[in-house]
DNA sequence: CTGAAAGCGCTAACAG
DNA sequence: CTGTTAGCGCTTTCAG
């Protein structure tokens, strides 16, 4: 079925279908009618591809979720649970507002380009990435292409010095900074110094801000950080798990730990029972990302939560205006974290 | 950039250009070579509503998932320890076979529309469906315009009743029945009599393959079963709750519990755990599906597990298959499920 | 208010 | 082996 058939049908020109199939102001409401009527008995449904082709939009955004990691483990994302929520809000976000939602995993460095072919191949009308690493002038670039592009958990300051005369790009984060250092101040008021950091992957944004928040609201403190007691989890529970090992070798151990995540605490949480270390008793420790996992288990983690939920709102709302052209430039919004007190914390 | 600026550069037409980007056998070495130069050069991407147009293929498939639940929770799927698995698991194997994923989600009876929408709009070549209802005859008849459908969790049997000439249909799923039985077989061995059952929603084909596979097993073994202990939950969490606390409430109570799926029972579990009965010594719990979750929590949840990731990597490559018209008719794949056994069951 | 006609960027006969 | 040409199904000027 085509735009053509429905016209003859109803008696009147493919451009009067098309203009009411547009919505258009100059079609008389019996015309409008009767038009309609065809459409809905023939149920038929315009031509993604030619529409776009003439000119009009996809209404499909990309959801580009990078995952380099545990490359070897064949699962992957599949297990991280942090990814799962941003790609569940994102399509039903997105589908509220009438657009459609092509997810993309970024696997690798390489993975990267796929981001520039889909826009290049136009598949979708704007893009939003998540979980970035270093390559954002792959993503700043085609934003500068005239490609809308949302970033979640980039710097914005860093990339506000080079955009300059970027009109469509979208920087969307929550300050993890405050949020850490909050976590930190809780754990130190609660009477601990020998504070461990179960270190996020530096070379996302998010991952610095939480290990920089820590090493300074120790130094305001006036307390030391022992370098043992610093681990490199990465994001990763492989990682993670090897170090949290280590850490239990070792003849000394900290007595509260904060770690840049959840997926990371748990991790270390169950190395700790196996290993009949009792937490908050033997030792306290404060997640971030507040995943769902985090009140589900027991006890249950003390965390930092960043508000997902609102932030990729925000992504697909802004992202949506900018491909309308109703908003165009360079937006930055950040939302504040909120500390989740359960059980995996005690005074020392 | 378009194939014939890219042909103008090259020295060449738009057609030679055409038949280099789509591996044509008949272009000489050296002009394919220029040609592909050119296109690096200029970072050329064909338009895909253009190639679509003109025949090609989108390289997309659909990915539906029914969420047909909990509509007063805003958050919904969001909170679904068991959907998210599918998308990942659909995203990476599409992915990695070339095909870009389109997610779409199935909130309530009227979005079923969505699904033919979106075929008739040709903006997937395929797609296949998840946690479907009864509303198969919409996919049906999808599939019946020559789309290819896959189909996971559906009842093949009641579908090759109707279909006869169908060519795009693949059915896929485990086999519950057999599973679900194990698991009722399993809580009898340890001597429990008194079992009770938290039931799924019984229009969906594993819920209805649970429930029968217990009172089958039930009656196989001469047990009775009290109508009192049959809860019915839906897979919702908040019915299930509601449907724990009434039977804690009760003056007698089952020594065991088969649960249609995980989720569910980690529900009851906490709230067994707030009314303090302890799992397995009071009661003893069976889960289905084996989500992450289940081998975090403590208890660790026992329970049968659904090879999810065979399925939808089945799923993705007998579509393409069909896509491709390597491979037409209709087909029917089943997987076996497996019993894991965890913490939560104990001998009566 | 509405039809005719051009054109979006590509592929696929067809001819050479 | 390669260029020319005719669409694919729609939107959008441009006339009327």
């Amino acid at each position: 079925m085509k735009s053509e058939e429905i016209a003859k049908i109803a008696g009147v020109s493919r451009s009067t279908v098309s203009r009411v199939i547009n919505n258009y102001s100059n079609v008389p409401e019996d015309t409008k009618k009767k038009v309609l009527e065809v459409i809905s008995k023939y149920n038929y449904q315009p031509n993604t591809s030619a529409r776009v082709l003439a000119g009009k939009q996809n209404d499909t955004i990309g959801l580009f979720i990078v995952s380099i990691a545990d490359t070897d483990n064949p699962n992957r994302l599949y297990n991280n649970n942090y990814f799962t929520q941003f790609v569940d809000a994102a399509v039903e976000c997105a589908n509220a507002r009438g657009f459609y939602v092509l997810v993309n995993i970024i696997y690798c460095e390489n993975d990267y380009n796929k981001v520039s072919e889909v826009f290049l191949q136009k598949r979708i009308d704007g893009g939003i990435v998540i979980g970035t690493e270093r390559e954002a002038d792959v993503l700043i670039n085609v934003s500068k292409r005239g490609f809308p592009v949302a970033l979640i958990d980039y710097d914005a300051e860093e990339i506000k010095k080079n955009k300059s005369d970027n009109n469509n790009l979208i920087v969307i984060g929550s300050n993890d900074y405050e949020g850490a250092a909050q976590a930190v101040e809780y754990l130190i008021s609660l009477g601990h110094k020998d504070i461990g950091l179960l270190a996020g992957r530096l070379s996302t944004y998010s991952g610095r801000q939480r290990y920089e928040a820590f090493f300074d609201t120790m130094k305001k403190h006036g307390l030391e950080v022992d370098k043992d007691f610093i681990l490199h989890g990465d994001f990763i529970k492989s990682k993670t798990a090897n170090e949290v090992k280590n850490l239990i070798q070792k003849d000394k151990f900290p007595s509260a730990i904060f770690s840049s995540n959840d997926d990371m605490a748990i991790t270390a949480m169950d190395l700790f029972k196996e290993n009949n270390i009792k937490v908050p008793e033997d030792i306290s420790i404060i997640g971030f990302d507040n995943i769902p996992l985090s009140s589900l288990i027991r006890p249950a983690l003390s965390t930092v939560s960043t508000p997902v939920y609102d932030i990729v709102d925000k992504a697909v709302t802004e992202l949506i205006a900018n491909i309308k052209r109703n908003k165009k430039g360079f937006f930055n919004y950040s939302y504040d974290t909120k500390m989740i007190l359960r059980e995996t914390c005690s005074r020392k």
